[in-house]
DNA sequence: CATCATGTTATAAT
DNA sequence: CATTATAACATGAT
């Protein structure tokens, strides 16, 4: 499910947790979202700490606890935070459980695409510290939009608005959600397209899901692509053609082929980059 | 039974 | 070297 506001909304979820003391840590037989690391120095190091605050960057998670112990966190594709009742009974899925006194915070992940890692330290970990800007941040500044679209100018925008290391946190629901808006297909070269408005769409839309998806998993507006562009067979919001669904470096595109502006190449014959 | 899925990454191929 | 395609990961929903 995990975008940036999901993420985000799934964060909070640990919050029943905030402040209480773990007494117990469970981890799943498989150990898989661990990804090796060392699940019995993870349990020995909560163990006994305060759970102090999440952190959320795009994608990622941080959760910081008492004495300089941290927990990192994604989500993968199935991944999902919860708070249970103390006494939670682990379900199949649910790999990581810190328990308190006031609720037993759970990690569930059918497809355990998500992974986690635990480290110790006076400061945030390096690779956290390393993230590149967030969208919402001041240093996701026009000329470092612009510059990544200089730098790309050849790649479809789709698959650019899908790399974590310039648009951290935009996933694919996301990434068609502000070509869409923007009327572009999802193979305009990136070149092509202008960065202030793609910077505002970008923007604007993380703000509005941030209110609405991150923080009580309320639906965005009904006049978005979003709640349309699930499954085949779907219309247009805007102007109630048939949504075309395709592929993209290994992921599904969804727009509308009536909006699309006509100058936003379609063929990729046609020679991409100016400026 | 076959297909598809809000993600990432290693490896191969160009 | 940079870019792109493909497979792989593992499970559940349709």
């Amino acid at each position: 499910m995990p975008e940036l506001a999901e993420v985000l909304f799934y964060t909070r979820q640990w919050d029943a947790g905030m402040g209480q003391r773990i007494v117990r840590v469970l981890v799943h037989p498989s150990a898989r979202v661990f990804r090796g690391g060392h699940v019995g120095q993870l349990a020995a190091g909560l163990t006994g700490k305060t759970y102090q605050r999440p952190f959320a960057h795009g994608k990622n998670m941080l959760f910081a606890f008492s004495g300089g112990h941290w927990l990192g966190g994604h989500l993968g594709m199935t991944g999902e935070m919860l708070a249970a009742d103390p006494a939670h009974t682990p379900e199949k899925h649910d790999h990581l459980v810190l328990y308190t006194a006031a609720a037993a915070l759970v990690y569930r992940d059918p497809r355990m695409f998500g992974h986690w890692r635990y480290e110790k330290g006076d400061e945030a970990p390096a690779w956290w510290r390393a993230l590149p800007p967030e969208v919402l941040s001041r240093a996701f500044t026009l000329r470092h939009v612009q510059h990544i679209l200089t730098r790309r100018a050849r790649t479809p925008l789709k698959p650019l608005l899908l790399d974590q290391a310039f648009f951290p946190g935009i996933g694919n629901w996301m990434a068609d959600e502000v070509l869409w808006q923007l009327r572009l297909h999802p193979s305009t070269p990136s070149g092509a397209c202008d960065a202030a408005a793609l910077r505002a769409a970008v923007q604007t839309i993380t703000r509005t899901a941030v209110k609405t998806i991150g923080r009580d998993w309320s639906d965005p507006p009904r006049s978005w692509l979003f709640l349309h562009r699930w499954k085949a067979g779907g219309h247009c919001p805007r102007c109630h053609a048939a949504l075309e669904r395709g592929e993209f470096r290994g992921r599904t595109a969804c727009w509308c082929p009536q909006c699309v502006l006509p100058n936003s190449a379609l063929d990729r014959r046609v020679a991409p980059s100016r400026r």
